[in-house]
This record gives structure tokens, C-alpha cells and sequence, in this order.
RNA sequence: GCGCCCAUCGUCUAUCGGUUAGGACACAAGGUUUUCAUCCUUGUAAGCGGGGUUCGACUCCCCGUGGGCGUGCCA
């Protein structure tokens, strides 16, 4: 029989980390498995699950390229069904009709009363409790509504799926699903649970500890491939040394048995890392575009610099960028002279005695070039330097942070002239405007 | 409270009884002699505690401890 699994996610306009951790596992393993991966939207809940909510969902997916193999099914679709199994499992005497507290007549699925209940799952191994430490528990509300527990169930056994590969949050809805399974008379699909995503405080992730959802990430700037790399790697690893995979890569490595069932701690920085690598291997006509969109969301417009420049900018800055939404922020000094002065560097860089004194003999240096270049610049640099006795550092520095406004980025003199003499000078010559602006 | 699950460097992980416990991120140091980034080299750093089983345990078992999850007419 050939493997089936599905992602069932509730539409609420966000998509958890987890849960698109847990796609990613179920994609995987139908991929390596040859296999089907299907998308069934829960969208019982109408108050969130609007067109909206599902949109998102859909787009996060083909944004991640977790592609499906057959239409998504909608479960709000299928409650007659459901309510039919329930109607069954009450004339086989597998469920009951109850008046709970009062609120009318639900349906009730009945647990074993002794014994042991168990199962098997691909993670983690055997699993299993006693009879008495289950509870009978509602499969259809008052209101005459499906709960969560049946509607999961029968839509997974018409689905045909064989696997359910889902959080570990759900390994206690293992045992009622189950015997909905043993209710319905038929064979339950092989459960899999994968471990948590947590902070840094081991409590599961939440938007409280930063991006949670993926479109956060999306907005921020990371690259689909590396959110899907590193969360591949949350909970399983190839057994070899390698990280970073390409997608045939992870989908020949892929197993359950090799899942592992402690929670994993999302961290940010390793991801940060994934990302950049990501980046400098992406073809340069991709980058760039990327580069003009952020620039571009920014108010910057790529287009007012001349090519020459535009390419020059680039080159610096590409190796220089982790992620697509720091772009604007690390190129801004390129398009405006109202670029941001950093406090620390002004004090550090310009503040001390003399140092503004000194950038407009500088200015005046580099005025008096024949032509300024990179060499040019440096040498006149240099030069200064010696005449005044001081190392090359004094002045690198200082200049830096007075045409640029920060303490880093790409090669002073390749900054000097993409930036261009006329703006270098003027900027060295309003250098006592910075220390007004960061005043301390 | 009760039930279930989990436990290797700060973090992600390898190890399926015998290893100097390996790799990656992060961090530190050095080189590429202006910064930052990239790149290269090196370094710091781990088996929760206690009992067993075994010639031998990170690995198997038990008990603690810690953490997570569950315990809804939520999903």
C-alpha cells in the first residue's frame, strides 16, 4: 500500500512554526516514501477560518514549495459524514447518548473500562496506559457539531492516510483516536509524534519569543530553502555530518526512526547562519531583485544610483547580508544624506578632540585629487597620515563613521567612491553635525 | 493531583554496549595587517543524580530530579 499523509492544520491567519515543522516531516517523509501528501483544512471553527485565514495558509505552503498531490479537502464540507460515523458507533453500542451537565443530548465514544490501551509509535517507540486512566469523552456536542477527535479520524480513514505524523502534543489523542478507529472497524494508520519546538526557556514557542509564525520570517527576509533546512533539522538529523541539504537531499535522508523525541529549542542565530549561507548561493539577478524590493519597501529606490554604482553597492553589500530585511538599514547611507549616525561610533569615532578638525583637511585633500579612486583616496589617506603623524587608523575610522554614519561595512575606500567625492567631502564637512544628533 | 512523554557541549545534533564522545551554530584567539562580513586555522565546551545488568555503559533496566504535554461539549 503506498504511503499517504497529510498536513491538517486549523486556518487561523497564522502559521505556527510547529505546525509547519510538522508539513515539512509529512512532506518529507511521502516524498522518500514515493508517496502522497494531502492537505486537509480544518476549518470547522468559522469564526477564524475565513477566506483570508485559508489564503494565507495556501500561500505559506507554495512559499515553503510544500506542494500537495491532490486538492486540499475542506472537513467543514464533511460533517454529515461525521455525524453518520457517530450515529453508527451509537447503534454498535461503541458510543453512547449522553446529557451532560444539563447541556442537552451529546454523543459520547466510550473508552475500555480494564485492560490496557496501546500503541506503537514511530518515534517513539511503545506507548501505553492503563484502561482506567482513560476517559469516555464527546465525539458530537449538544449543538449536534462534530468534535475535533471524530471529524480527525474519519477524515483521515477516508483519506486513506496510513501515517499521521503530528506534534507530540497529540500522543494523549492517540488512544481516543484509536478507538474511534476500533469503533469504526477499521485499520488505524501508524502514528508518529515529533517533539516540540520551544524557547529558550524549554516552554513551547510562541509569538512572544519573536517570529513564531512563518510568515514573521517571510516578512523578515528569510529564504524558504533555509526556513525549510532548519526546521528540518529540529528533531532529526541525515546521521552524517552534514546541514545544509538541498531538498533531494533531505527527502533520499528522511526517516521516522531517525526523529528524535526530545523537544528542540528554536535558535534564531543558527538560523540567522543557514540564511546567509543560503543567500551568497543564490544566482545574483535573484539577489538583486530582492535587494530593490526591500530597498524599495523602505522608500529607497534602487534606481536613482547610476549602474556602475548600483553594481558597486551590491558587491559590497551582498556578502555582507544575512537576511533580506537588513538591506535597507545597512545600505540607507548610499541613497539619502539623511542616513542615521550610530551613537557608539560618533563617540567612539568623531567626538574626540580634533577629529572634526581633522575631516575637513581630509575633505581637502581629497578636493584637491585629479581624479578619485580607490587608490587615489588611499593614497591621499595615507598621506595625510603621515604629515600628521598619525597611524591610519585615526583617520579610517573617523571617516567612516562620518560619511556612513556606522563603525562597519564594505572597504573604507570602496566606500569613498561609491559614495563619490562630491558626497564624501560634503559629509566630512557637516561632520560636527553628527555629534549635535547623537549629543549625549 | 493523576496519566503520558522526554533528558549528550550555551544551542541543534552524531553515537543504535567497547570512540581521545564527532559535527554544526554561537563564543574566543590568530591569519587575510582600516572596520564589518566572507574565507582559512586553532581553541573553550557535554552524557542530570543514584542504584543496578554487564568483562565493559552516554547507550539496557529501576528509582529519583528536572522539563514538556495531557487531563474541554478547544483544535
Amino acid at each position: 500500500m503506498s504511503v499517504r499523509v497529510r498536513f491538517a492544520p486549523s486556518p487561523t491567519g497564522q502559521v505556527h512554526i510547529g505546525n509547519i515543522r510538522a508539513a515539512i516531516f509529512n512532506w518529507l517523509f511521502a516524498r522518500h516514501a514515493g508517496g502522497s501528501f494531502l492537505l486537509r483544512v480544518e476549518d470547522t471553527d468559522r469564526e477564524r477560518s475565513t477566506p483570508e485565514a485559508i489564503r494565507t495558509l495556501l500561500s505559506v505552503m507554495e512559499w515553503l514549495g510544500l506542494d500537495a498531490d491532490e486538492p486540499p479537502v475542506y472537513q467543514s464540507t464533511r460533517t454529515a459524514r461525521h455525524l453518520a460515523v457517530a450515529e453508527a458507533m451509537v447503534a454498535s453500542g461503541a458510543a453512547t447518548r449522553e446529557n451532560r451537565d444539563g447541556k442537552g443530548e451529546c454523543i459520547v465514544c466510550r473508552m475500555p473500562a480494564e485492560g490496557k490501551v496501546e500503541f506503537t509509535d514511530a518515534v517513539k517507540g511503545r506507548i501505553r496506559k492503563r484502561a482506567e486512566d482513560t476517559q469516555d469523552f464527546v465525539i458530537v456536542r449538544s449543538d449536534g457539531s462534530p468534535v475535533f477527535h471524530l471529524a480527525n479520524v474519519v477524515d483521515d480513514h477516508d483519506m486513506g492516510i496510513t501515517h499521521v505524523i503530528r506534534g507530540d502534543d497529540h500522543v494523549e489523542n492517540t488512544f481516543k483516536h484509536l478507538q474511534i478507529f476500533k469503533a469504526m472497524g477499521v485499520e488505524p494508520p501508524v502514528y508518529a509524534h515529533l517533539p516540540m519546538i520551544v524557547n529558550h526557556m524549554g516552554k513551547p514557542y510562541s509569538k512572544r519569543d519573536g517570529a513564531a509564525f512563518v510568515g514573521d520570517f517571510q516578512e523578515q527576509g528569510y529564504l524558504p530553502d533555509a526556513l525549510f533546512n532548519f526546521l528540518a533539522l529540529l528533531g532529526w538529523a541525515p546521521g552524517d555530518d552534514r546541514e545544509i541539504l538541498s531538498r533531494q537531499e533531505m527527502i533520499d535522508a528522511f526517516s521516522l526512526e531517525r526523529c528524535k523525541s526530545s523537544a528542540a529549542r528554536f535558535d534564531l542565530r543558527k538560523l540567522l547562519w543557514m540564511n546567509g549561507e543560503y543567500l551568497r548561493n543564490l544566482p545574483r539577478p535573484v539577489v538583486e531583485a530582492e535587494f530593490r524590493r526591500r530597498l524599495q519597501i523602505a522608500g529607497l529606490d534602487a534606481g536613482t544610483l547610476p549602474d556602475a554604482t548600483w553594481n558597486g553597492v551590491l558587491d559590497q553589500m551582498i556578502p555582507r547580508t544575512r537576511v533580506f530585511g537588513d538591506v535597507p538599514g545597512n545600505c540607507i547611507y548610499f541613497f539619502t544624506e539623511n542616513y542615521p549616525f550610530d551613537p557608539k561610533a560618533v563617540d567612539k569615532r568623531l567626538r574626540p578632540d580634533g577629529v572634526v578638525a581633522l575631516l575637513q583637511e581630509v575633505a581637502q585633500a581629497f578636493e584637491a585629487l585629479p581624479a578619485f579612486t580607490v587608490e587615489s583616496s588611499e593614497t591621499a589617506l595615507r598621506a595625510l597620515g603621515e604629515a600628521r603623524g598619525l597611524g591610519i587608523g585615526m583617520l579610517v575610522h573617523p571617516v567612516r563613521v562620518a560619511v556612513s554614519g556606522v563603525g562597519e561595512g564594505p572597504g573604507l575606500f570602496e566606500l569613498l567612491t561609491l559614495l563619490g567625492r562630491e558626497r564624501v567631502c560634503a559629509r566630512l564637512r557637516r561632520a560636527d553635525k553628527a555629534l549635535q544628533t547623537t549629543a549625549n
